[in-house]
RNA sequence: GGGAGUAUAGCUCAGUUGGUUUAGAGCGCCUGCCUUACAAGCAGGAGGUCCUUGGUUCGAAUCCAUGUACUCCCACCA
């Protein structure tokens, strides 16, 4: 064992230096590789994969943590750790950004065509796929990069034809003319899960309709009157008195002048409105639902950009829903056709990425059948097979499963898997499969590409590109992801993972936190409030940045986060480093022997490594447990407070010592535990863990402490006797501590102690005196009280400070009172429990005993200092 | 309209199966300290009706119920 020779070690910890040559160390290394290896067991993660368009944000930065943390636990464990990284081509999102910049170039997608346009999109994912990997590395995470996958590879995009055609020739996948969500500004259908809803501010306009061969008229209210030029037909509900009589008649729509019949469906609510529906069987799905019951005409009066088309009046073509809507209302105006407008604020659903109202809108599509796909995943799930942290996520899961609907699985987009179906020319036939017809020149292919997330549900099936890496790889261990994509893409790998490998995908299944600013709004740019976290990570360390926000972040609760919290994490990798620094310094001239790990021992060295123990078990615990933030705080603590407050300051007693062999012992112990050490801090931590790690001893070319072996625990270790030796001379010093402070006695001030107990170790004696800067220590079971002396009573032990002279009795009288009464206090709860007779009967022995055990010492404490009061007076 | 979560110190949160906690931590605040690892630090201190009201129990921050407040998800009400 020897230490790295250093002439200077930095004051203040530098992660910036640090944390770049680590990482390139690994990197060249390859410390993430993995290679399948039937000896050893696999501990696999998939990631997540970003959008080629992404760019890394503060989510990312919890996510792709949680996951490094645990891979690199589990390599240190032992297992054959992987975690495949990866990019989504994110369909949608990809093809609008590419637009958007073709359109600045004067560029239109149509014009250009498919194949023109598709190798835009490769470019943008060249230049921009990347950023975001390469961002991820600043943040340290353990991804085998050899191992890069993207959605649209040549082996995924294969299997992602596979998984079509597997499920069409089964049925579970048909084409369809149905009412999908359409998005207007994409020109595609999107899925229901894509549609958000807003609370938008609008109007209810009360429109008349006037009823046929006669001079009254009907009034409907409505939010959307431009499609009234749709309509085919008034509904009432049939116990609506008021309407009986309609029933059956029909209104001569205003502006357009089509007839159309009144008729009762039980679904109109006769309290909304005026108990009158409008009903435009092409623009809206309960419209649309009531139109097949009652076999109405469906007029489509929109095109793919929910403009106005050939089926309304001439003056009304051609428009945008929104102009087409003021143009209508000033019609029906001047027709005199409108009764009223009220305020009235609704939910509109617009597209998640398109940012604009969505249409619902009659089109052929594919979609898929999720019954009975649906079913296993529901139950592996609820058998525990796949587990979800936290727990309650399950309901909602659940939920959603419960009322599956058919998911539309085509996009009119180009960027994307091309569904691999082709119609005949002539006879419109259906051809599936993984390969195009032989006679190609027959046939057209269907333009239309897969939803994203109907290609990444393989992912974690499908980023292993041999069988036998399949086999031993899969399912994975863990996902660590968003709850807000549980229904996108968790539910959805299982039922993948279900119907393609029959077994689960993950087991699993790791929900984080949202990420929120310090006043809990979202992040978002509009607001500034997200801070960019590579500035973050400059500005603070990887380390510091990865550290917080798990410190702060509870499982399944909002994370409040600023760039200033950061001080947290930096504040400790500094403590970590000056603790580092401080033994490395005075180990420089000393010969470090691993053969004196266990010479001149006393119990604050056992008391150390019983901590040490007691800290792993926690430690493990809490991980095994996915509890992340309560394993950082008892890293946090047993660094900081045990191992640096206390330990460190003690061993300064030997580490000084005159004799070389001790000196040399203490050293040598503390290195190597403070490596132990460092292999706790390593999953959170990895740049300052590492780059200690390396400095405590000579390393191999190529070592790393990533793939070194984490600490065992070791029952035997754990020391009861040291930890009340260790206690008793902690509570001296911290009363000694408490008397100089309210006493305004400065440290420098040696003083003299007199401490009234049967006996006392040297050893104790000695760290006492050194810590709480004593002289003269006279420890003796029959002490008279010096005159003019502060007191306290530790643990039932009379101790005395003499303070001739620089005494104030008021505040010894206040000190000796305030303690008196804490106590005081106490002994009320104690005593009232004791004297209840149900107490003493019901409670279990230990409890009782417990308690009375309480009472007398504190009654003790009381009488002590009560004399030391009346001495005082 | 359903469902989920949260409420503890000025702020952000811990608090393990009810009694081992004298309700803790970080930040902030007050008072001392440049004590030869660390002022990004050390030591001491102040600060809490554990959201309300009931219930279960010998015993409740902890379990149950009710209410209140905030957050989020789902749902086709024109």
């Amino acid at each position: 064992m020897k230490v790295k020779d250093l002439t200077d070690i930095p004051k203040a910890y530098n992660p910036k230096v640090v944390e770049d040559k680590w990482y390139k160390y690994w990197e060249e290394n390859k410390i993430f590789h993995s290679e399948v290896d039937e000896s050893k067991e696999s501990y696999t993660i998939v990631i997540p994969p970003p959008n080629v368009t992404g760019m890394l944000h503060l989510g990312h930065i919890l996510n792709n943590t949680l996951q490094d943390i645990f891979i690199r636990y589990k390599r240190m464990k032992g297992f054959n750790a992987l975690w495949v990284p990866g990019t989504d081509h994110a369909s949608i999102a990809t093809e609008s950004k590419v637009i958007a910049m073709l359109k600045e170039q004067g560029i239109n997608k149509y014009d250009i065509g498919r194949k023109k346009f598709l190798e835009h999109c490769w470019d943008w994912t060249d230049k921009y796929g990347g950023i975001i990997i390469q961002q991820l590395r600043k943040l340290g995470v353990s991804c085998d990069w050899d191992r890069l996958r993207f959605t649209m590879d040549d082996h995924y995009y294969e299997k992602v034809v596979e998984a079509f055609v597997k499920l069409y020739r089964e049925g579970l996948i048909y084409r369809g003319y149905r009412m999908v969500n359409w998005d207007p500004a994409s020109k595609s259908a999107i899925s229901d899960e894509e549609v958000l809803f807003k609370e938008v501010k609008g109007k209810l306009w009360y429109m008349r309709y006037p009823i046929k061969d006669t001079e009254e008229y009907l009034v409907v209210a409505t939010t959307r009157p431009e499609t009234m030029l749709g309509d085919t037909g008034v509904a009432v509900n049939p116990n609506d008195e008021r309407y009986k009589n309609l029933i059956g008649k029909s209104v001569v729509l205003p502006i357009v002048g089509r007839e159309i019949p009144i008729f009762a469906d039980e679904y109109v609510d006769l309290e909304f409105g005026t108990g009158a529906v409008k009903v435009t069987p092409a623009h809206d799905v309960n419209d649309y639902d009531m139109g097949q019951r009652h076999d109405l005409e469906i007029i489509n009066i929109f095109n793919d950009d929910a403009s106005t088309n050939s089926n309304v009046p001439e003056e009304f073509r051609e428009l945008d829903r929104y102009e087409v809507r003021k143009k209508v209302v000033a019609k029906l105006e001047e027709l005199n056709s409108i009764e009223k407008i009220e305020d009235y604020t609704n939910k509109v659903g617009y597209s998640d990425r398109g940012g604009v109202p969505i249409e619902p809108y009659l089109s052929e599509q594919w979609f898929m059948q999720m019954d009975d796909l649906s079913k296993s995943a529901l139950k592996v799930v609820r058998e525990g097979k796949v587990k979800f942290h936290p727990h309650h996520w399950i309901k909602t899961y659940e939920h959603w499963m419960g009322g599956i609907r058919d998911w539309c699985i085509s996009r009119q987009l180009w960027w994307g898997h091309q569904i691999p179906v082709w119609y005949h020319k002539e006879t419109n036939d259906i051809y599936c499969d993984v390969n195009p017809p032989e006679d190609i020149e027959n046939w057209r292919q269907e333009e239309d590409v897969l939803d994203t997330w109907a290609s990444s549900w393989l992912w974690a099936q499908d980023v292993f590109t041999s069988e036998e890496e399949q086999k031993y790889y899969y399912p994975t261990d863990l996902l660590v992801t968003g709850p807000d994509i549980i229904f996108f893409w968790v539910a959805r790998m299982i039922i993948a993972g279900m119907k393609f490998m029959n077994d689960i995908p993950f087991k699993d299944v790791y929900f984080t936190s949202i990420i929120r600013d310090d006043k809990g709004r979202k992040m978002s740019k509009s607001l500034g409030n997200s801070p960019d976290p590579i500035d973050v990570m400059n500005d603070y360390g990887a380390d510091a940045l990865r550290f917080t926000v798990n410190y702060i972040a509870p499982l399944g609760q909002d994370v409040l986060f600023s760039s200033e919290k950061t001080e947290l994490g930096r504040n400790f990798a500094n403590k970590i480093w000056n603790a580092a620094r401080f033994l490395l310094m005075n180990a420089q001239d000393v010969e470090l022997d691993e053969t004196l790990l266990n010479k001149h021992i006393d119990f604050t060295d056992e008391w150390i490594l019983s901590r040490f123990q007691n800290t792993l078990q926690k430690f493990e615990k809490a991980l095994d447990n996915f509890d992340v933030n309560g394993a950082t705080k008892i890293i946090y603590s047993y660094v900081w407070n045990d191992f640096c407050d206390w330990y460190i300051e003690l061993s300064k007693n030997r580490m000084y010592s005159d004799d070389a062999e001790v000196k040399a012992a203490v050293l040598t112990r503390s290195l190597s535990l403070f490596a132990e050490m460092m292999k706790l801090i390593h999953p959170f931590m990895p740049f300052i863990s590492e780059e200690i790690w390396q400095l405590l001893d000579e390393r191999k070319e190529g070592e790393s402490i990533s793939t070194s072996d984490f600490p065992k625990q070791n029952v035997e270790l754990i020391n009861e006797t040291a930890e009340k030796e260790m206690e008793f001379v902690q509570d001296v010093i911290t009363a000694i501590r408490n008397i100089r402070g309210e006493m305004n006695i400065p440290p420098s001030k040696i003083i003299a102690l007199y401490l009234k107990t049967e006996s006392l170790s040297q050893v104790q004696q000695d760290y006492i005196k050194s810590i709480a800067k004593v002289d003269e220590l006279v420890v003796d079971k029959i002490i008279d009280k010096p005159k003019a002396s502060a007191s306290a009573v530790v643990r039932g032990c009379d101790i005395f400070i003499p303070l001739e002279g620089l005494i104030d009795l008021d505040v010894e009288r206040n000190r000796i009172t305030k303690e008196i009464n804490r106590l005081e206090g106490m002994m009320v709860g104690v005593s009232k429990k004791l004297s209840n007779e149900k107490f003493v009967n019901n409670a279990p022995a230990e409890v009782v005993e417990k308690e009375k055990a309480k009472q007398t010492d504190w009654q003790n404490s009381i009488d002590k200092l009560k004399i030391i009061l009346s001495d005082l007076n």
